[in-house]
DNA sequence: AAATTTTGTTGAACAGTGTTCAATAATGGT
DNA sequence: ACCATTATTGAACACTGTTCAACAAAATTT
């Protein structure tokens, strides 16, 4: 049987992470398999290994994609409109980024790291969209010390995860009867009338 | 070989479970196997099979005793000490009870549910422990209205479960560089802050 | 007490997983 | 034309949840 190279390396391995892509989009995380991932670009399994060191790795690479395009919800908010208003938006949009690929979100979240910590451009990128939130909700409170803006936005984003995170592994029903938008909306409400102060 | 009747159905039913505690305890989630319960009980993994439909089914008995076991955290408060106190501490328990057993909340948490809802009395026991929240909340915010009683419980648990989530999935410090304890307590007092107004 | 039915237990198998590795084919350099 | 490097693969390994025919023990009926 030919075994003829077919791509380039750097492109072998963009196609196999569209390819991952694909797979949590149109079939969830659970069909996300080296032999299924390796079938869509035409390989075998044996190739993803030569290309990335293991099936967690070829994860954290989804994820960076992710993170990358996570930051397109903060692009186009509407400028006239006031700040609370913009930071309401915001929410709506991650929700719906999340809502529309749970996989996404379950690569992101999901699973338990054994040891390893996360490569440094990883913490990077979330600090990066935590700052962005820091921003937005500053304009909101108009908070001047760096420290509590940031704890805000933290606090701000723990609440609105676990929410999501109920809400796509199927649970937030067990916690409250209410849908995730009108959750996650009054956590904002809330907190945006306590930094207010 | 020779294959005695060794326990009667419901001793069987609850060995196994010991056993798969045992195992998330001692080993982690990713242990917990048909195969290496059915050792620890002295039978075959087949044998799970007679008594539970589903690895997915035994989970959710592991996870019954877990919401049984957390009634525990809130008996024995200290009666003298001011509500907001003794918030404080329930918190601080939860945090350990999960912190002690990181493995019962991956089961509790963890996966993604298929199809099938949870069991009337899985949302009954959950719903239960709320209640409870809901009750310590009140005695701090003397809250009147019923319904935002239950949201407020609902937003300080929301917030709590996504820190805790996030830490036991050993990406909090994404998020924060703060520790757990400091990052709950500090969503605890500014919610506590917002709701006695 | 003997025969029969019901129940409990198991070994072996199936299809699937991530991962490794020797063997082979294609490519690039001399 | 030869060689060295690189890319690709099939086959295997150890593991997973799950099923099922075969058999042993207990319970029931005769």
């Amino acid at each position: 049987m030919a075994r003829p190279q077919r791509l380039p390396r750097e492109e072998l391995r963009q196609a196999i992470l569209d390819a991952a892509q694909d797979i949590l989009r149109d079939e969830g995380v659970d069909a996300l398999t080296a032999r299924a991932i390796a079938k869509r670009v035409g390989y075998t399994a044996a190739s993803i290994y030569n290309v990335f060191e293991s099936m967690s790795d070829l994860l954290i690479e989804v994820n960076r994609r992710t993170l990358t395009d996570l930051r397109l919800i903060f692009v186009d908010l509407p400028e006239s409109a006031p700040p609370d208003v913009r930071l309401k938006e915001l929410l709506r949009r991650y929700i719906a980024f999340m809502q529309r690929n749970p996989a996404l979100w379950a690569a992101l979240f999901g699973g338990t790291r054994k040891r390893e910590s996360f490569p440094d451009w990883y913490t990077a990128s979330v600090r990066f969209l935590l700052g962005q939130l820091r921003d937005m909700l500053r304009e909101v409170t108009g908070e001047t010390d760096d420290a509590r803006a940031w704890a805000q936005a933290e606090q701000l984003y723990l609440a609105v995860h676990g929410a999501i995170s109920l809400d796509l592994g199927r649970r937030l029903d067990l916690v409250t009867p209410q849908p995730l938008n009108h959750v996650t909306e009054a956590i904002l409400d809330m907190m945006l009338a306590r930094f207010r102060t």
